[in-house]
DNA sequence: AGCACGCCGACT
DNA sequence: GTCGGCGTGCTC
């Protein structure tokens, strides 16, 4: 009688063992349901064990196997395995994260073939041939026929009056077609310049295999480019090709750009706002190879590829690479640690590298390409720091940015405030008595949103009404102190009364049709200052904006967490390439009380290379990642003093399996220590080596999944944490 | 995570 | 005398 061991989405790390009648060494990787206590439960086949590990009478028999999906591959249970392993999670809940729900559920998946592969057929052609009149069916199937071969039904549905695609089909002019074609490309490639050609060229020299690459390119170096070469490659040699980018909602434009270079390639994206059906349909054709290219989130690290050939991480420096709660596992890493296991190419892409990658470019283990000039644009933009020490500022804009936006203006360009604080300020405060708006539940202000008259808390999301007085001494004279995105708007608005001001936030775009109706707005040139938050920094281009003004970026220069000099830098370096992407030259202006300030003067010389010396410098002298690996053990309960109690008791049985070279920290509040009502705290351990540092996590979560914890309390561990 | 079992306070 | 509090322990 056989017995399947399965992993359940628990959050305690062991398998459970039933029997099953009929099951074959093939069914390891199928989705099951199982009777579970009373109810039921779906999980995942993991082995077929010759015995269980509890008393036979005790194994329930499987409810459910899920036969019409294929099985998940070794391989693919060798990666959950690996993130359950590093990350020291429940292998059910990396598996419950992987798959998409629909599938783990075990029920049927509907429509596997949704973007079938059309081309014309002779009626078509002949269709072609003898057309007098222009007719929208006709101007597709025209706009078809220069795609030159054959293209999925959704490539065809993006041309000009795509809408009449289900007509053509219907009159037979474009048929289905079965081969899988995905190798065809739309003619019109732009010409290589020769550093792109030189890192194509660096990178097919080293052969099929595992090589990890670091492609640092400045912004608007044409990244993007190597990206669909190396694409095509892979299409071409028959294998699937897995890119990775940090925010979809954020990268329509990438989305697009694969399409169209590809209309027979099966391009499938994956993200987590994609409906439950959707998911499970692009993750089913990544399983059985229908999928040529799979693009998508963090999530899509976890796409079974049977043809796998290579794998693209865009921004590879980006935080959302990073999940943030659950399995907080970094997709950027699993995306490496996947390329060595399937031996294909891995290459990282950034123009402003995370210092983790940097240093592994530096010390070889990653090969190190570059893109130092601009593809679409004759030059960098020029960037200057305007000290604001001894200048009257209004509402925070100096006189200099002042006259740079008139300047524009008076060009018919486009400028960018940007400024990293949304709403209208900060806080309100009375100052009579020093009262601020605190958060009930958070240790944080509330943010004050003129717009809708709201207080608003951007942590929690809680929000109340602007109070007309002061709520401690009744002082009617309270103020918004400090600045954000709304209150910059408005002064822009008194001051430049001719100009159409537009405000780019996470306020202004609340859903991907909200912000991609905004990016057409700003394409086509209906605005004249923007103002916006990190949303900007993104990879789009603008081809009319040219000046990009930085406000108030000096409060991150002196934050406690040791990786804030990295991210402004990243992200002063992100959005300053916004300016000057057409033919106009650009130009960063950032005020700053520290002109001096070696960070700002290695961003004006556009000096990744120095920036990142000088910071990977003061790490190693600090011993900070990545001279060292860290992990943080968090706790959260309604009251601060169990947190840190738990993590105090967490702490002694550390020290009695930890090695010498291990450095526990103490347990202490977190920087934003109340969020929601729950009290959290944090508890920092740092090891010289990786292994050092597994070998006693193992013991240690060993220990403490053992330990009961009050109710109240919840813990999570966080390897190689970003917040520290 | 659920969910049951199991011992101590205010109610029909 | 019961209903129900959540502490503790198990789920193949």
């Amino acid at each position: 009688m056989p017995i399947i061991r399965v992993a359940l989405p628990l959050p305690i790390p062991q398998l459970f063992d039933y029997i099953a009648e009929d099951a074959v060494h093939s069914d390891i990787g199928r989705c099951v349901r199982v009777p579970f206590g009373r109810g039921e439960k779906s999980g995942l086949i993991v082995s077929l064990p010759a015995e269980a590990d509890v008393d036979r009478g005790r194994l329930k028999v499987v409810s459910h196997v899920q036969r019409e999906v294929p099985a998940l591959p070794a391989d693919w249970l060798e990666l959950v395995g690996f993130v359950a392993r590093y990350y020291h999670a429940p292998l059910g809940e990396v598996v419950a994260l992987a798959l998409p729900p629909g599938l783990r559920r075990a029920d049927g998946v509907s429509g596997e073939d949704v973007d079938p592969l059309l081309e014309l057929s002779a009626a078509g052609r002949a269709a072609l041939a003898e057309a007098r009149r222009e007719s929208r069916a006709l101007t597709l199937l025209k706009a078809t026929d220069a795609l030159g071969g054959p293209a999925r039904r959704s490539a065809v549905r993006a041309l000009e009056a795509g809408s009449a695609v289900g007509d053509l089909i219907r009159r037979g002019w474009l048929v289905p077609r079965d081969d899988g074609g995905g190798r065809h490309l739309a003619a019109g490639r732009p010409e290589l310049t020769v550093e792109q050609a030189a890192v194509i060229d660096t990178v097919v020299a080293a052969g099929t295999g595992f090589h990890a690459w670091l492609l640092h390119g400045v912004t608007g170096s044409g990244k993007t480019e190597v990206y669909l070469r190396l694409a095509e490659r892979a299409l071409a040699a028959g294998e699937q090709v897995l890119m990775l980018v940090p925010e979809i909602a954020l990268t329509p434009q990438l989305e697009n750009r694969v399409a169209q270079r590809f209309p027979a390639a099966n391009v499938v994206s994956l993200h987590s706002g994609l409906a439950e059906g959707a998911r499970s349909r692009g993750f089913v054709q990544a399983l059985s190879g229908h999928a040529d290219i799979v693009l998508g989130t963090r999530l899509s690290v976890f796409a079974p590829l049977p043809r796998l050939g290579i794998i693209l991480v865009d921004e590879e420096h980006d935080a959302s690479y990073k999940q943030q709660e659950g399995v907080r596992y970094s997709a950027r890493d699993v995306a490496v640690w996947r390329a060595r296991q399937r031996a294909v190419p891995v290459l990282l892409g950034s123009a402003t590298p995370s210092l983790e990658s940097w240093q592994h470019a530096g010390n070889g283990r990653y090969g190190l390409l570059r893109l130092t000039h601009r593809a679409v644009a004759t030059t960098l933009p020029k960037v200057r720091a305007v000290d604001i020490r001894r200048m009257k500022l209004d509402e925070g804009l100096s006189p200099a940015l002042h006259a740079a936006i008139s300047e524009r203006l008076k060009r018919r360009e486009q400028s960018l405030v940007f400024i990293n604080r949304r709403g209208y300020a900060p806080v309100l405060s009375c100052p009579a008595c020093g009262w601020v708006s605190r958060c009930p539940h958070c240790s944080a202000n509330l943010v004050v949103h003129l717009a809708d008259r709201r207080l608003r808390c951007h942590h929690c999301g809680c929000d109340g009404g602007i109070p007309h007085a002061c709520p401690s001494c009744g002082n009617q004279d309270i103020q918004p102190f400090g600045r954000g995105t709304q209150r910059i708007e408005a002064r822009l608005n008194e001051l430049f009364p001719e100009a159409r001001v537009l405000r780019v936030d996470r306020d202004a775009a609340r859903t991907r049709a909200q912000w991609e109706a905004l990016l057409d707005k700003i394409a086509a040139g209906e605005a004249d200052i923007l103002v916006g938050t990190q949303m900007m920094a993104k990879g789009h281009d603008f081809p009319k904006l040219t000046l990009v003004g930085v406000v108030g970026a000096d409060s991150s220069l002196h934050a406690a967490d040791f990786r804030a000099p990295e991210r402004l830098f990243q992200q002063l370096m992100q959005v300053g390439g916004r300016a000057g992407r057409g033919s106009l030259p650009g130009e960063v202006l950032i005020q700053t009380e520290y002109p001096g300030h070696l960070l700002y003067q290695h961003l004006g010389r556009h000096d990744f290379d120095a920036f990142a010396k000088m910071a990977l410098d003061e790490r190693r002298v600090a011993c900070f990642p990545p001279f060292t690996h860290q992990a943080m053990l968090r706790a959260d309960a309604p009251a601060l003093s169990d947190a840190v109690e738990f993590l105090q008791h967490a702490r002694r049985l550390a020290q009695s399996c930890a090695p010498e070279t291990l450095r526990l920290f103490d347990p202490v509040p977190m920087r934003m220590s109340r969020l929601a009502r729950r009290e959290r705290a944090q508890l920092l351990v740092e090891a010289d080596s990786r292994a050092g540092l597994q070998g006693f996590l193992g013991q240690w979560m060993t220990m403490l999944y053992a330990q009961r914890t009050p109710r109240e309390l919840r813990w999570q561990l966080d390897v190689d944490p970003l917040d520290v």
